[in-house]
DNA sequence: AACTACTTGCAATAAATTTGCAAGTAGTGT
DNA sequence: ACACTACTTGCAAATTTATTGCAAGTAGTT
């Protein structure tokens, strides 16, 4: 883990090792809010955008913008295109994995008159989970 | 479009018809901060903070999550599905339509254990611009 | 063990968003 | 046209979120 953080170019740090190890923890991807809370005492809430900062633009960790609700974060796997399907009644969020982005950008560069290239897509799903919708 | 207004239950007044004006004439959606800057002197900007929250949940205005930015706004077009192509470099948003949501739903459906249903999504693609890629 | 550039925490700023409230006005009924 | 009332607005102030400056701390190196 230290190793992949000196990878990236940062110094292994005890700051940048919990927060790093906090996000392998986790199934989903967490505000900064959180992540500030939960590392209360170890980590200072300025040290953890910075660290989110510096790690987003290291390739790390991806930025989530899911409805309503500030970016959350989550560790990059470069081989996993996941994505998030969320609740919108209790917000709980699971992942699900493939999506048709490939075709979909290639639909889209036929339709347009000024793009040459897609790069990356964003695709998520929102519903009511088995919980809410009998309510 | 004072109708429209009245419809969703507002009174039509003269900061929601100028605002309600102002989505309409754009191609691209708005940041609360572009539209009380073009408004400024006709609306104040905490009126188009609570303007846009209410045009939200009457449904007439949609939010659009893009990287790297705050919120935008564009009115709803409940019959039109389209999504949104950025350019990572210069910014530049152009509309597609079409996406393979409906069947990618049902797909997550099946994959998932605790979703019951689908009621939206979002989709979008990051890229480089005719103008861009040369650089 | 010493060195140095990268990091961190704390305090202070700045920016974004929300709230309270008196004054203004659209839509209604007269 | 006039008055009435509930919905709206603008302004100021409070909150919340994010950024910056800088002295002190530390990882990785010599």
């Amino acid at each position: 883990m230290a190793e992949t953080i000196r990878d990236a170019g940062f110094r292994a740090t005890k700051p940048r090792l919990a927060l790093f190890s906090r996000l392998t923890k986790t199934s989903r991807p967490m505000s900064i809010q959180e992540l500030a809370q939960e590392l209360a005492g170890k980590v200072d809430q300025v040290t953890v955008y910075r660290m989110i900062d510096a790690f987003k633009k290291a390739g790390l960790v991806r930025e989530v913008h899911l409805r309503g609700v500030r970016p959350k974060y989550e560790l990059t796997d470069p081989r996993d295109d996941h994505h998030h399907i969320v609740c919108t009644e209790c917000r709980k969020v699971e992942d699900f994995v493939g999506c048709g982005a490939e075709k979909m950008g290639k639909e889209a560069l036929r339709q347009s008159r000024s793009f040459a290239a897609i790069t990356g897509h964003t695709f998520d799903l929102y519903g009511l989970c088995k919980e809410c919708i009998t309510k």
